[in-house]
RNA sequence: GGCCCGUUCGUCUAUCGGUUAGGACACCAGGUUUUCAACCUGGGAAGAGGGGUUCGACUCCCCUACGGGCUGCCA
């Protein structure tokens, strides 16, 4: 068995779409597990539609995901050369021929057909013309494609899928201006690269039976074609901007973990039993061409979440706080300082438990990064009433000379709240109120631990008061 | 119009001719609980429709409906 080659082929007219972000992590995947390669091309013959800052949005977007590609990432462009030459190849094979036609005819021939329901199949006439014939004008070089039988697609992912050759015409293969159309600068680069499993999306299967054309037209090596279903939006349809986010920066902007997205959209479209969960490690040891799915599959964004927060409770500190610094830099949001970091660090493991995304973490974390005095929101504030401001003074006080340690600090809570006759869920809510201002935070007990006494203390007091 | 692909709970999916059609997310009810999150228990929830093939179809074939793709000197 060769190696496995596989590649990530995004033309770069805007920003990485999370389909796109899909079918990349499925060749990833693909390629890593398998022990081959995972080449990226940037398709970008199209002069107008191409920008290099779409290019980087790429790159960039694929690098947050966490795929790495190997070698340099080609430019279709770059190759034009090559694949003018391999049309001239097939020129001199017979497997293609010039064609005179001007795109006025054609799109005239189109149209009256189309009006008279007609096929609108363009048969040149120049297909079997006498090169002495030839006139003296701006031409285009057509496959000379097989006008009988069949040309067929064993896809791994939609099985075995025929077309008629007589409902295919003579693509183009080089344009009048000598630069290569995309049907033939992709099956000479995918030739060229040695890719050896084509996987994706499916509006690309018609495609590929003309490019199996070409493929054979120069006598090459067909590649295994996987053709993976599109993602659709939660309303069912095509994918679009309406629905919000279909940039993978979004995604990033949203506070995700890319090993949540990761898991997240293996998951669409492709399964592995009943696993839902799961890391690198074992996607990459689960994934295989089989157990892809043939239906469109929509974006679930509570599926994502309970995702998203069963990872983030499961990264190692070090690695969940790097990615909250990632986060914070990719919305623009002020950098941690190093007494931040430092109190955050050692406050997630009371952090991460409870928050689906990074801005909820940081919500709940707030109490810590943000110095006294601390004004309260709203809601907090109901919890702050006369009542409560006396047991708190009680509790300063209570506290003023215990011992720092959890066991102690719950002991003194709850003789307070017996003291008062209340029980700790009615006490926990002014102790909240002081040390974060909010009514959502980690447990009492954990934030005063990570406060310190001195500034427990403060909080306290100033509440109080 | 022509060609091609698809259709299992609300959603993601399992099932590869024989299951009370399973799991997950979401939802509802209850429990645990200092809020949130998490967790535990229980619940409702599906094979688009119609024909075949077969002892037996979600599974194989055909038709219809609905969705999607392609039909460019775009990619």
């Amino acid at each position: 068995m060769p190696p496995i080659v596989t590649r990530f082929a995004p033309s770069p007219t805007g920003y990485l779409h999370i389909g796109g972000a899909r079918t990349a992590l499925f060749n990833w995947l693909y390629a890593r597990g398998h022990g081959g390669q995972f080449l990226l091309r940037i398709e970008d013959t199209d002069r107008e539609r191409s920008s290099p800052e779409a290019t980087d949005a790429i790159l960039q977007g694929l690098k947050w995901l966490g795929l790495d590609w190997d070698g340099d990432v080609v430019s279709q462009f770059d190759r034009r050369h090559r694949h003018a030459e391999v049309a001239h190849q097939m020129l001199a094979r017979g497997n293609a021929y010039k064609c005179f036609c001007t795109q006025a005819e054609i799109e005239a021939f189109r149209e009256s057909a189309r009006a008279e329901g007609r096929s609108t199949l363009f048969q040149s006439p120049w297909r079997d013309a006498d090169p002495a014939t030839h006139p003296d004008l701006p031409y285009v070089i057509r496959l000379k494609a097989p006008r009988l039988g069949e040309t067929v697609i064993e896809d791994a992912v939609q099985g075995r899928v025929v077309f008629r050759n007589d409902q295919l015409d003579d693509m183009v293969c080089l344009r009048s201006d000598a630069t290569p159309t995309y049907m033939l600068a992709v099956v000479v680069d995918d030739h060229d690269m040695g890719v050896t499993h084509v996987i994706r999306g499916d509006d690309h299967l018609n495609n590929a039976a003309r490019q199996t054309q070409i493929f054979h037209a120069m006598d090459w090596p067909v590649p295994v074609w996987a053709h993976i279903p599109l993602i659709h939006g939660e309303d069912g349809k095509k994918l679009s901007k309406r629905h919000g986010a279909v940039g993978l920066h979004e995604y990033a902007a949203m506070g995700y973990p890319a090993a949540a997205l990761r898991n997240y959209l293996a998951r669409l479209g492709w399964s592995h039993g009943d696993d839902e969960f799961f890391n690198d490690e074992q996607a990459r040891q689960w994934f295989d061409l089989a157990g892809i799915g043939r239906a469109p599959a929509r974006l679930d964004f509570k599926k994502l979440a309970n995702l998203s927060g069963l990872h983030i409770a499961a990264m190692e500190d070090a690695t969940l706080l790097s990615a909250l610094e990632v986060y914070l830099a990719a919305t623009d949001a002020p950098a941690l300082t190093a007494p931040d970091r430092d109190r955050l660090s050692q406050a997630l493991y009371c952090l991460k438990d409870r928050s689906k995304t990074f801005p909820e973490l940081l919500e709940k974390a707030r109490f810590l990064l943000v110095a006294r005095p601390v004004v309260p929101d709203a809601a907090a504030e109901k919890s702050l009433d006369t009542v409560s401001r006396g047991i708190l003074k009680k509790l300063t006080m209570r506290l003023q000379n215990a011992s720092w340690e959890r066991e102690t600090l719950e002991g003194a809570v709850a003789e307070i709240a017996a003291g008062t006759g209340l029980g700790l869920g009615k006490i926990a809510g002014p102790i909240r109120a002081a040390l974060a201002g909010r009514t959502v935070t980690p447990s009492v007990f954990d934030m005063m631990l990570v406060l310190g006494q001195a500034e427990t203390l403060a909080r306290l007091e100033d509440a109080s008061l």
